[in-house]
DNA sequence: TGTACATCAGTGAACGCGCGTTCACTGATGTAC
DNA sequence: TGTACATCAGTGAACGCGCGTTCACTGATGTAC
């Protein structure tokens, strides 16, 4: 029982050392953070560290993983909310997912960037984060698989590109395990509008589209919107 | 004119200075470059580049104003090409620019994440690097401002998001300086198509697309097809 | 409850490294008369 | 054409800096008997 208490402590400090990293790490960005600056940051002597993390590039590791499930988080909470609060509303439901994304993403710049923006030179991410980053595209993938399986998914409209036939199969396969009939078409809206929100979050962060509108926000919702719409979320 | 012959080793040099830097950077990326490294790619001695650039901070914004006229150049001609071939195929030219960035993209990996990626640490683009950066948007811009005053443009069809009436007038003015009569879902269209072609290129180089489809240029040639097609070109 | 021993957190000095930048210098190239 | 001087490219040593990581240590916390 008395082990308790060093054990608390432990986990205490750690969670302080966890937050000093993404401190440091909201003001100087992935490729500029160190070990020595968070030790130093919590009154520590950089040495001691070593007793919390085994090395740099695990700090690195914990951070992304650690971002991956915060933002995973907010997107499933998102779509969880939407749902309760009016079920079968499955574009709503979208949106709602997309709006926490942009908002985590603009609370959380320097994380946003270290989850999708360059990579940290000298640094490889193990394979133990790729599993976190998926929680975002399941949640997106969730959607619309649920509106497919009630029969709410409108089916895509108008002119269709030329597609392979591998890369249709390929894309049903990928986006509904292959057991579901999903129009390829479908599948490539939604490409479409997935890559499109992460791209305006970029852009965003990265002042690109600033001239463009004065309401980011309402020009983000009604970008989002149309995609989701032409994916056949209604 | 005995001068000349200093002024073109100066200007030979100062090439090969910039080749060695571009290297550098597609080995380590920008937050590693550095000019102790670039001097000895060389074999100079550290000190001596300062002969011909005047800080790290200048290299860099060297750097970033070629590579934006390197990338802004590719979509143009591959506009200007698209157009002799087939004037008037508006979609066709749209395609062309679209695939060319992506080439560059993958040609350039890491000068297009300086462009695109996380901003450098300690670095700050200094504003004679915005105009070159607008080349590649002004370009497509043109596409469809062209489309439009000769009648091609087709108008949007489909369901509209709600826009408020502030969003939808700076719209069509930031597109079309205001003395076009452009729908504003067009404007919103060409966001949508803009955002998403550079959100799929930068999901492509981290390896984010891999497991969708094996030929990530049909993939991408078939989703910014889609979306061209709804800007109303043809 | 008390004592002897083991575990663990944190210290402080040290290592080797690469960085950006400055500076006095040498020797070659160019210019003026 | 020849000479005296000015300009410029490149050298090598040095500066101060911050970094990741190791190591022998001290002293506090926990455990076994």
């Amino acid at each position: 029982m008395a082990g308790e208490k060093r054990a608390a402590a432990r986990e205490r400090i750690t969670a302080e050392l966890m937050a000093a990293a993404r401190a440091q790490l909201a003001e100087v960005g992935a490729a500029g953070l160190s070990l020595r600056g968070v030790a130093r940051s919590i009154g520590m002597v950089s040495s001691a560290v070593y007793r919390y993390v085994e090395s740099r590039d695990e700090l690195l590791t914990r951070l992304i993983t650690e971002a991956y499930n915060s933002l995973g988080e907010a997107a499933e909470t998102a779509s969880q909310r939407a749902w309760e609060e009016r079920p079968s509303a499955d574009l709503d439901r979208w949106l709602a997912i997309a709006l926490a994304v942009r908002r985590w993403a603009l609370e959380h710049p320097h994380e946003y960037l270290l989850l999708y923006g360059s990579p940290v030179p000298g640094y490889a991410a193990p394979d133990s984060t790729v599993e976190p980053g998926t929680r975002v595209i399941y949640a997106l993938v969730a959607v619309v698989i649920n509106a497919f399986d009630e029969g709410r998914l409108e089916t895509v409209a108008g002119p269709q590109p030329d597609l392979d036939a591998d890369l249709a199969t390929e894309l049903v396969a990928a986006a509904a395990g292959g057991d579901r009939d999903i129009n390829p078409v479908t599948v490539l809206a939604f490409v479409a509008a997935w890559t499109q929100m992460f791209g305006l979050i970029s852009f965003e962060l990265n002042n690109q589209t600033r001239e463009l509108a004065a309401d980011q926000e309402s020009l983000f919702t009604a970008t989002v919107w149309r995609l989701a719409h032409q994916i056949g979320l209604r």
